[in-house]
RNA sequence: GCCUCGAUAGCUCAGCCUGGUAGAGCGAACGCCUCGUAAGCGUUAGGUCGCGAGAUCGAAUCUCGCUCGAGGCUCCA
């Protein structure tokens, strides 16, 4: 709130028109006050109540100072390019008036174009300026983050055979990443004092980087993430459609007064970014979750429409975390998420829904060199959903073939009653949740999305939240991680074929071969095979230690002896050995090795002489 | 948000403790070399030592403030 204050001998007002439709009904009279202490006052978002009241106080302390017992509030907007809404600034300027005690107040009438003309006093005291804010610098918190921590849990271990163990009693001896992934959650931990290895690895191949101009953890993509980032992104894609998932794109902006928004946002605890534009206040979405549920309303869905999956990719999502959580690739505050919602008519067929997508998710996250034993599962229900459900949950456990950590609620606290995740563990020993699906009863009522049943009723649908990769971001820091684990152990790590930026270099010896490589490099690309040639004027043993370098798995010299025969020198980088194969033979071992997986083209030039250097 | 640490060439870093003309390697440009499976050689260019103040004859170096970044904590439904 912002404050012009004038002790004044007299103001003359006239109301003349009305500004906004909100305005005071009023009858629009010239009126006259004199020996008056007139506030110009602009009522600002996030002004409220106590706002109302210490400005009150404010002014009365300074007009018995000057004393003067009669008060003008004259609502003026143009102190404040940040304005509250109309009805919020009627509302306080009301409560202002009916604060005060003992002195005479009056307010020019709200929302009205006024014309004026006003004789102020010449003493030292008799103009002065005051803003006032909310005395906390306390952020605003939805109630779901305020909740969160006074959450009751149980926790318990999960054996494949369906019986839960208390946590403490567990013998954790077989299962030290289970250990990590429970003492994590359930207590705290641990202190790391270096930074995890991905975040050098995701700059000396040249993927990613922190972006200094923009807001932390939103991080810029070099043309080999981007590739990467862009395969992963297409395999993801093509594994939901091929489930059934229907792929839509929805804004990345809502209005925060949006009725359904209201209070979705006190039920998920994220912290947004805002954007204020033409008086609405934006947030910037933190899941797919509202595009998908207000299109899904929109829709007339009968139930033999369900289950009926609805996709989307993210680029991005966002979620303003605290400065102090963002690590590299792995806790972002703009990511990119595959969010895939099944709506469905009821718990049953929710509950075979919710099995198939487990089983999806599992294979993803295989197909993208995440194995079993990369991650542990985590499993939260509400003791009730429990006691109806427990085969199913035994049978995903089961299905795991390993013990899982159990949270148990005793009331259900989020809109959901079942969510599962796998969590991937990290060489410093943080864990991170890779694929996660919910059993979501709160939404379908609460976004109004509705469908007809066998008997003609309008129902709601149970909605299942599955992400089957987890954030894109965090797939590649996982197989970062991953990858410095296997450098750690002696191994060399390597990307699976598909997702290599370069898959094949040829190095000729002379710059004379060129052009034989040249013919070479079009016949692969003929193929969607990534190929690309370093015709840099660099010895041959320079040329193959660079490429080893960027980890590229096939590098082939091309010299007199190829150019003369009918077979390729191949050198293999997971062997080190360079072995003779004809050019089909070499085509056919890439195109097996990257079967069923998305194909995308070159993201550099050809040639490495014309490429920049990115220094990292 | 709290604590700790950091900021010097395009990149990685040395120099700072103990104040006195700004250093290396990599990379880049140019030239030599035309090479057979993890680093060939030479020359040159490239810096407002994050910003601001203080003390000093003199500051990359000491002191204070600020900005930005990173890690840890908290957090991670």
């Amino acid at each position: 709130m912002r404050i012009l204050q004038l002790h004044c001998d007299s103001i003359e007002y006239t109301p003349t028109k009305k500004e906004i439709k909100s305005a005071e009904e009023i009858e629009p009279k010239k009126t006259r006050i004199e020996e008056v202490v007139v506030c110009f006052t602009a009522i600002e978002e996030d002004d409220d109540s106590s706002v109302a009241k210490n400005a009150i106080i404010d002014i009365q302390k300074s007009m018995k100072q000057i004393g003067c017992n009669k008060l003008l509030l004259y609502p003026y907007a143009h102190l404040s390019s940040n304005l509250a809404s109309p009805g919020t600034g009627l509302k306080i300027l009301k409560e202002m008036q009916e604060s005060s005690t003992g002195i005479e107040i009056t307010h020019a009438p709200f929302g009205w174009t006024k014309a004026f003309s006003i004789q102020v006093k010449g003493h030292p005291l008799a103009e002065s300026s005051k803003v006032f804010s909310k005395d906390s610098t306390k952020e605003k918190t939805s109630t779901a983050l305020e909740s969160e921590s006074k959450i009751k849990s149980y926790w318990y271990i999960m054996t494949p055979d369906g019986k839960m163990e208390e946590i403490e009693k567990f013998n954790f001896s077989n299962h030290k990443q289970l250990e990590i992934l429970a003492k994590y959650e359930s207590a705290k931990k641990r202190s790391v004092d270096e930074p995890p290895p991905h975040v050098n690895l995701m700059k000396k191949l040249a993927i990613a980087d922190y972006e200094p101009a923009s807001d932390s953890g939103n991080m810029r993509f070099y043309p080999n993430g981007r590739l990467i980032k862009s395969q992963i992104e297409q395999y993801v894609t093509d594994k939901i459609r091929d489930y059934g998932g229907i792929e839509v794109e929805t804004p990345i902006m809502y209005d925060s007064h949006h009725p359904s928004m209201e209070s979705y946002f006190n039920r998920f605890p994220a912290r947004q970014y805002s954007i204020d534009s033409e008086g609405k206040h934006l947030f910037l979405r933190f899941a797919a979750c509202f595009g998908q549920f207000l299109m899904a309303s929109d829709f007339q869905l009968s139930y033999k429409n369900l289950p009926y999956k609805l996709y989307e990719l993210t680029r991005y999502s966002f979620r303003r975390e605290q400065s102090g959580e963002l690590v590299g690739l792995r806790r972002l505050r703009a990511f990119t998420m595959p969010d895939c919602h099944a709506f469905c008519k009821d718990m049953s067929q929710a509950i075979d829904e919710f099995r198939k997508r487990f089983d999806l998710s599992r294979e993803v996250l295989s197909g993208l060199g995440i194995e079993e034993n990369d991650y542990e599962m985590g499993i939260r229900f509400t003791e009730s959903f429990y006691n109806e459900n427990k085969e199913l949950i035994k049978q995903m456990v089961s299905k795991v073939g390993k013990p899982v950590l159990v949270e148990m609620w005793k009331e259900k606290f989020f809109y959901f009653v079942l969510k599962w995740e796998f969590n991937f563990i990290d060489n410093l020993g943080k864990a991170s949740a890779l694929s996660t699906d919910q059993i979501d009863v709160e939404n379908g009522k609460r976004y109004g999305i509705t469908f007809t049943d066998e008997k003609n009723e309008r129902q709601h649908p149970i909605i299942l939240h599955n992400s089957p990769s987890g954030a894109v971001e965090r797939v590649i820091y996982a197989l970062l991680e991953k990858f410095a684990k296997q450098v750690k152990d002696g191994k060399r790590p390597q990307f699976p074929l598909w997702l290599a930026p370069t898959q094949v270099r040829l190095i000729p010896l002379k710059d004379d071969f060129l052009e034989f490589a040249s013919n070479l490099a079009d016949k692969l690309t003929e193929q969607n095979i990534r190929v690309d040639i370093d015709d840099r004027n660099d010895t041959i043993g320079k040329r193959i230690r660079d490429a080893e370098k960027e980890w590229i798995n096939y590098v082939l010299v091309i010299g007199e002896k190829e150019i003369n025969s009918p077979s390729l020198s191949v050198r293999d980088r997971t062997t080190g050995d360079v072995r003779q194969l004809s050019t089909e033979n070499f085509v056919k071992e890439i195109q097996d090795a990257t079967k069923g997986k998305p194909v995308s083209k070159l993201n550099s030039a050809i040639l490495l002489s014309q490429r920049p250097q990115i220094m990292v």
